[in-house]
RNA sequence: GGCGGCGUGGCCGAGUGGUUAGGCAGGGGCCUGCAAAGCCCCGUACUCCGGUUCGAAUCCGGACGCCGCCUCCA
């Protein structure tokens, strides 16, 4: 059974699946108005690891991330760049699925686009207005948060208080300043779609609920996003289901955010890393260590310190896939291709290691019994117990391979004339022409590489 | 004002009422021709003040500090 915290409930329950062995999420994808940073990332990271968890568990998965390609603030960047709205939605999505891939995400099986499903969002707003649930201003249309019992839920917080704590409103026509737009009217060069409302396009938080569940379909399993997305998006979107009597997500789980010197990293706040330039000098694999060595739920800082102790954690990773010689079993898909027999000592790493991921996804102490792991097989290796070795060092491939993080025992392609220098070198030692031997390993440190010796002679590789 | 989270050894970061988290960095040792990699050992931490308890970093109360949501936001 799988655990894992539910913001409704404000603890860690059972994942009570709809249908027995399947799951189904809907975790809320980006506005494309600008490149992805790295909270983003962590995002994506994040929801990719429980989806891979899942699926080595046996789970039949099925993912689905929005692509939100019309908002205020992709009309506000298109005035700027001076271009349109369409050609700011395909810079900036081809950024996000660039970065994204790059990170070693796997693609969701689904990536809806808001744009594709603006008639599904007028049929809901007209059954909305027909119920009363929502009303008519010069501006828009907006939806009344009185019409649900429970509107707070997600917040933890009910209406009063919700309201009592809200800032002041512009907006005169608004009946409680937290209604919120199902449609905005389109002002004169704004791009639109006819409605019986109105020209206009879709509210932000109309979207989500929609595409959920024409993908997923009513009562779904999970639906995830940022800890800010909780309240409003989340609330908004499950009071339109509710008003409109869809059983919307079983489950609700929120992951924490990337923090820059103590505060939240955000669009909004301009204080932000692009994603790219993160992963131009650090290597991806070592950003999803780092993600991995924090709970999902947790902030983290991400620095160069963080980043650097993530790398040298991971060389110590890629030393033993270099030492056993691993090929990683999964990367692009996200079965993990392998016949490992899970048995004996193998059997008792996978239980171990299981237990605390079903149990809200604890993937620093999963994290920690493999790094337990990597220790055991060096020790069994050089005790000269290789079966053993070689059983826990490909557990260990295994099950990092299941979280998304595949093991490098390539140490960078070796061109003719370092290949040689290792030949000489190798001839020198067997000679015990320790000089010479220590001059051609001076020569390949010059020319970039690490030089280690091992059973095999002179092994060189990249830093 | 309402609601929520956090405060762990040099750094990152888990965690349970009593037993080594783990990683990185640092010190010592083994291995090695010398290194590198690997292995072993070491630091004995838990914001503060009370309380419960045989025993609390872990439970309760209080204080202080930090962060977040209530507005766009992963």
């Amino acid at each position: 059974m799988i655990r894992l915290f539910d913001s409704v409930h404000g603890e860690v329950r059972d994942l009570d699946l709809r249908d027995p062995g399947r799951v189904s999420i809907y975790s809320c994808g980006p506005t494309v108005d600008n490149v992805p940073h790295i909270g983003h990332g962590r995002q994506t990271l994040v929801w990719d690891v429980v989806r891979r968890w899942l699926v080595f568990r046996g789970f039949d998965v099925h993912f689905v991330s929005n692509i939100t390609d019309i908002d205020d603030k992709i009309i506000a960047r298109a005035s700027a760049e001076s271009t349109s709205v369409p050609q700011v939605v395909a810079k900036y999505e081809n950024e996000w699925w660039t970065a994204m891939t790059a990170l070693g995400a796997a693609m969701p099986d689904d990536t809806p686009h808001a744009t594709n499903y603006v008639s599904d969002m007028i049929e809901l707003i007209v059954g909305l207005l027909e119920r009363d649930d929502a009303y008519i201003t010069s501006d828009g249309v907006y939806f009344d948060v009185t019409c649900v019992d429970d509107y707070g839920l997600l917040a933890g917080q009910p209406l009063d208080s919700l309201r009592a704590g809200a800032r002041v409103e512009t907006n005169e026509e608004k009946h409680s300043p937290l209604d919120f737009a199902l449609w905005k009217l389109a002002k004169p060069g704004e791009p639109s779609w006819p409605a019986p409302f109105g020209d206009g396009r879709p509210g932000w938080h109309t979207e989500c609920v929609v595409m959920s569940l024409d993908l997923l379909g009513d009562d779904f399993d999970l639906h995830t996003g940022g800890l800010d997305l909780k309240f409003p998006h989340h609330e908004n979107e499950r009071a339109q289901a509710v008003a409109a009597g869809r059983p919307f997500a079983r489950h609700w789980a929120h992951h924490g955010w990337v923090m820059v010197g103590g505060e939240k990293m955000s669009s909004s706040l301009n204080n932000f890393t692009s994603l790219k330039d993160l992963l131009a000098k650090t290597d991806a694999r070592a950003y999803r260590l780092l993600v991995l060595r924090s709970h999902y739920r947790s902030p983290i800082e991400v620095t160069p310190a963080t980043t650097a102790d993530a790398e040298r954690a991971l060389a110590r990773l890629d030393s033993l896939a270099r030492r056993f010689e691993l090929a990683p079993l999964a990367g692009e898909t996200l079965e993990v291709a392998s016949d490992f027999r899970w048995a004996g000592i193998a059997q008792d790493l996978f239980d171990a290691v299981a237990e605390v991921l079903d149990d809200d996804m604890n993937t620093p102490l999963a994290v920690a019994l493999l790094f337990d792991a990597v220790a055991a097989a060096n020790t069994a290796a050089d005790d000269g117990n290789d079966d053993e070795a070689r059983t826990l060092a490909n557990a260990v491939n295994a099950l990092f391979s299941g979280l998304g993080l595949a093991l490098n025992s390539h140490g960078g392609d070796v061109d003719v004339t370092s290949g040689q220098l290792v030949a000489q070198r190798d001839a020198a030692r067997a000679a015990k022409d320790w000089s010479e031997a220590d001059r051609l390993r001076d020569e390949l440190v010059t020319l970039g590489w690490v030089v280690e010796d091992s059973a095999r002679g002179t092994v060189i590789r990249r830093p």
